[in-house]
RNA sequence: GUCCCAUUCGUCUAGUGGUCUAGGACACCGCCCUUUCACGGCGGUAACAGGGGUUCGAACCCCCUAUGGGACGCCA
C-alpha cells in the first residue's frame, strides 16, 4: 500500500496547518497499514516554489515529528518537479488521449470563455463547458490551428448520466455529468494542470490510497474519467473534513495564523501542535486527549474520523501545549525548549544589534528586547492615546498594513520598507507618523527597537498576528466596514 | 445561481437501533488547596438543527426543510 499527501506550492515557505493535517492522517493510516507514505510537492503553475521555500515547508513538517518515505522513482525527481525535467512525461500521456480521442485541443481565447460563461450564467444555465460548447466551426478552428494560435488541451467529458465516485468515509457520491466541464488537462505553455499531473503521478508511483482535503471531491469524476480512460486502477479515495475558521469557513491565512512557522514561533511544542491536529476530526478509542504521534499511529482508525468540519481552536491548543510543558518537561527539558525557540545564539545575535545603541545598562536588555521573546503583547486602546489619527483612520491603517504583508514574497527588511513606503504615501503621513501606530502594535510600547528591523526579525506570521491583535484591541472591523475597506483597499 | 458535502453543549468530540434522565475535554462560573497568581482537586451551567416517516423502540436508518461549508480558473 501507498499513500501520499500533495503539498500546494507556497513561494513564501508558509506551511499551512492543513497541510500538514493532511499529513498527518496519511501518515497514520499508511503506518496503520504497514505502508509507504509519500509528499510531493506540486508546481505546476507560475507560482513557483524555490528550493529554499519547499526546505522550509519540509522542515516545518519534520518539526512536527512527520516522517516520510522516498517515493519510487518515475522518471523525475521525487518531491518538487520543474518543467525542464518532467514537462514531457505529462505531455506525452496528454497526446496519449488526444490520439485516442479521449481529449482535444481548443483554442479558444480566454476573453472568448469569459464571454461563454457569462452568457450562460445570464441564461440561468448551470455553468459547466462542455466540449460542444467550446467547439468552433470548422474553418475558424482550422484558421487559429494553421496560425499557430495557443491552444489547451481539454478532457472529453459525457454530456448527461451520473458519475458515481466512491469514498471510504461517505460512501458513494453522484455527480452528473453535466456538472463537469471539459477540464483543462496541458496549459498552454505546456504545463499540466493538476488534475493530469495528480492522475499521472499516481499511477506511476502506484498510489493505492489518497487522503485528501474535502475541496477536492468535485474534482473526483474528472480524475475518475481520467483513470478509465487509461485503464488503470484508480486509488481509493477518502476526503478528509476540512479546517476551519471561528466563523466555520475554509481555515484562511486572513482570518487566523495558519502557518506551522506562526506555532513554532510563538513558543508552541511540536508534540502539542501535532496532538491537537491529530484531535480535530478525530479522537482515541479510549477518547484520551493527549496522545503521541506514535500512539496516534498505533491507534489508528480512518473510519473514526468525523465528517463535521472543526474548528481550529487556539485556546484548547494552547491549554494541550500547557498540559506538555507541564507535564512532559523536566528543568532540562524545558531549559533545551527554551534554547530551541528563542534563547540560542543565532536568534539572540539578530536581536544585539538592535539594543547595542539604545542600551545604558544590562538591564535594560530585557524591557527593550522583550517584545522578541513574548507572543501578542498586552494592549489596551489607551495605549494609542498619543497617536495623532483618528480611531477609524487607525484601524484602516493598520488593516491596510496587514493586508499588504499578506502577500510580501520574501520577507526582509527592504521589502517591507517598500510596502510602508507605499502606504504612508497613500494615507498622505510622514514616516514616522505612519509607524507611531505600528510600533505601537509590534512592540506593545513606545520605547523600543527599531520597528522596521523588529517585524522583519519577527517574522510574517507573528508580525501579522501583532498587528490583527492591536486592531481587536482598538475595536475590531465590522463585517460592513470591512467591506468597505477592503474596496477601498482594491482600488489602491 | 447550479452541484456536492456536512449538521450532538460556545468550541473539540464520545455515541454506529434499547446500557442516553446523551459521556469526556477546552472555555466559563462556584467551592477547596494555597502568603498572591497559576497548577491541582471537586462541583455547576450548557447540545442531539426542525418536521415527517421506518421500528415495540431512534442522536443513530430513510425523506423533506433549514443552516453551514465546499466546488464551479490555462490555482492547487
Amino acid at each position: 500500500m501507498t499513500i501520499r499527501t500533495r503539498i500546494a506550492p507556497s513561494p513564501t515557505g508558509d506551511p499551512h496547518v492543513g497541510t500538514a493535517y493532511i499529513a498527518l492522517f496519511n501518515l497514520c493510516f499508511a503506518r496503520q497499514h504497514g505502508g509507504q507514505f509519500i509528499l510531493r510537492i506540486e508546481d505546476t503553475d507560475r507560482v513557483r516554489s524555490t528550493p529554499e521555500s519547499e526546505q522550509m515547508i519540509l522542515d516545518s513538517l519534520r518539526w512536527l515529528g512527520l516522517e516520510w518515505d522516498e517515493g519510487p522513482d518515475v522518471g523525475g525527481p521525487h518531491g518538487p518537479y520543474r518543467q525542464s525535467e518532467r514537462g514531457d512525461i505529462y505531455a506525452q500521456y496528454a497526446k496519449q488521449l488526444l490520439d485516442e480521442g479521449h481529449a482535444f485541443k481548443c483554442y479558444r481565447t480566454s476573453e472568448e470563455l469569459d464571454e461563454l460563461r457569462e452568457a450562460r450564467k445570464a441564461a440561468g444555465m448551470q455553468l459547466a463547458l462542455k466540449p460542444a460548447d467550446l467547439a468552433l466551426d470548422e474553418a475558424e478552428a482550422n484558421r487559429r490551428a494553421s496560425e499557430g494560435w495557443p491552444f489547451v488541451v481539454r478532457m472529453k467529458v459525457p454530456n448527461d448520466g451520473v458519475c458515481v465516485v466512491s469514498d471510504m468515509l461517505r460512501g458513494s457520491i453522484e455527480v452528473e455529468w453535466a456538472q463537469v466541464d471539459a477540464q483543462i488537462l496541458l496549459k498552454s505553455d505546456g504545463m499540466p494542470t493538476y488534475h493530469l499531473a495528480n492522475v499521472v503521478d499516481d499511477h506511476l508511483m502506484g498510489i493505492t490510497h489518497v487522503l485528501r482535503g474535502e475541496e477536492w471531491i468535485n474534482s473526483a469524476p474528472k480524475h475518475q474519467l481520467l483513470y478509465e480512460y487509461f485503464g488503470w486502477e484508480m486509488p481509493q479515495l477518502c476526503h478528509m473534513p476540512l479546517l476551519r475558521n471561528p466563523d466555520k469557513s475554509k481555515l484562511s491565512k486572513r482570518k487566523n495564523p495558519t502557518s506551522i512557522n506562526y506555532y513554532r514561533r510563538m513558543g508552541f511544542l511540536p508534540q502539542a501542535v501535532t496532538n491537537y491536529l491529530g484531535r480535530m476530526g478525530w479522537s482515541m478509542p479510549d477518547e484520551r486527549e493527549k496522545f503521541s504521534l506514535t500512539e496516534m499511529m498505533e491507534a489508528f482508525d480512518v473510519q473514526r474520523v468525523s465528517l463535521g468540519g472543526p474548528v481550529f481552536d487556539l485556546e484548547k491548543l494552547t491549554w494541550l501545549n500547557g498540559v506538555y510543558i507541564r507535564e512532559d518537561l523536566d528543568d532540562d527539558g524545558l531549559l533545551k525548549a527554551l534554547r530551541e525557540w528563542a534563547f540560542n545564539e543565532d536568534y539572540v545575535k539578530q536581536i544585539l544589534p538592535q539594543i547595542r545603541p539604545r542600551i545604558e545598562t544590562l538591564a535594560q536588555a530585557t524591557p527593550l528586547a522583550g517584545h522578541f521573546f513574548s507572543g501578542l503583547p498586552e494592549l489596551k486602546e489607551q495605549d494609542f492615546d498619543n497617536v495623532k489619527l483618528e480611531k477609524d483612520e487607525l484601524v484602516k491603517l493598520l488593516q491596510f498594513l496587514v493586508w499588504r504583508f499578506e502577500v510580501v514574497p520574501a520577507w526582509h527588511k527592504e521589502a517591507l520598507l517598500d510596502e510602508v513606503k507605499t502606504l504612508a504615501g497613500h494615507f498622505d503621513l510622514k514616516m514616522k507618523a505612519f509607524l507611531a501606530p505600528v510600533f505601537i502594535a509590534i512592540t506593545g510600547s513606545s520605547t523600543s527597537t527599531s520597528v522596521m528591523d523588529a517585524m522583519a526579525i519577527l517574522g510574517s506570521d507573528v508580525t501579522r498576528a501583532r498587528l490583527r491583535h492591536a486592531i481587536e484591541v482598538l475595536g475590531g472591523v465590522s463585517k460592513k466596514q470591512a467591506k468597505r475597506l477592503e474596496k477601498e483597499f482594491r482600488d489602491l
